[in-house]
DNA sequence: AGCGGCATGTAAGCTGTTACATGATTAC
DNA sequence: GTAATCATGTAACAGCTTACATGCCGCT
């Protein structure tokens, strides 16, 4: 999975600008995929150069013109391409768990600090997805639905872990504190 | 964070071959920073020639030589100053999660398949942690337990939405089903 | 005879990021 | 007046992956 074939799954939804698209990312899928202008623009000028999507230029009043893409038939067929290849696993790389895995060679402050910056960020993640939900619930696909429950529990349990983490660390216990009532 | 910094933490630990630290990533680290030979000898190398550590061959009988590295000073306080540094956010990115957001325009069928192999993939890491977490809990420092910790949780409660996920997409229930019980 | 483990590395390429460049309108 | 939003794009670079290249030892 590359940026353009998510571009080419939101086209499918109907036509979008390259600004359009990256604000999609931004609520919603930016929780297991997120991209930069630098990424959008570039994957809708290869699409267009193969033939997946078609531009259409729309003017607008009082802001800049608008350049809309629409998926062809033959992008339709290279997006069907897509989920017919295998899953790629998924990639995730953590700063604060190396720094907790390296954390012998810190400060305990440090680690305290970390998880509580780790929380406060979770916190606004699941908020923001919380709300995202409530509003649409009642029209979203089934799918989709997991796939938004999935991160709301992903950063449920991360929140829990690292709260419990800073409650270790204050206690001077031994992992017998982890096997207490799991 | 990059390559070279937890190369540099995995040498904090002791001298370490190219080897010797890829063997490691796989067991424990790779759950949040996974690398190849191709990032790791790259980055010895690159170590080596500013300074941060230091080579030495070691003759071995029956087997190739090995080219164990150790940090130095300098070294040291290039790790200092990478815990010194911000934390950077985490990287997620799922391949399964963009098939289930745009899962309307794909089968039930791959779906329900895609989710099991996600269960038993992540049952299979669980299992693997849970292995390593037994051996060792008595003698890991309290931050490297939160770090287990936290990919335990997170395993759990992914596998957990999955097989509900299956569950849900089999019920030809709405939105509800996931405000029951949770 | 062949495979898996031990052991080191390189080269080409893919993918994406960051920073830059531009410019109008609207709200504070 | 100045910051934010709307809107499009490029160029240079970073960082990592894949595939390749090599070779011995021990087991089956």
């Amino acid at each position: 999975m590359q940026a353009k074939d998510v571009v080419l799954g939101l086209l499918m939804q109907g036509p979008k600008s390259g600004y359009d698209i990256k604000q999609e990312y931004e609520m919603g899928l930016s929780h297991f995929f997120d991209a930069s202008y630098g990424s959008v623009y570039p994957a809708l000028k290869q699409l267009e150069k193969s033939g997946m999507i078609v531009k259409e230029i729309v003017v607008q009043e009082g802001k800049p013109n608008k350049h809309m893409f629409t998926i062809t038939e033959l992008g339709e067929r290279q997006f069907q391409h897509y989920l017919a290849s295998p899953v790629q696993p998924d990639f995730y790389r953590s700063d604060i768990l190396a720094r907790l895995y390296f954390g012998k060679y810190g400060s305990a402050d440090a680690l305290v600090r970390w998880l509580q910056e780790g929380i406060d960020e979770r916190i606004r993640l699941l908020r923001q997805l919380e709300t995202a939900y409530e509003e649409h619930k009642a029209v979203l696909s089934p799918p989709r639905l997991i796939s938004i429950q999935f991160s709301l529990q992903d950063y449920q349990a991360q929140i829990k872990v690292m709260q419990k983490g800073i409650d270790y660390l204050q206690s001077g216990q031994g992992y017998e504190f982890w096997e207490m009532s799991s």
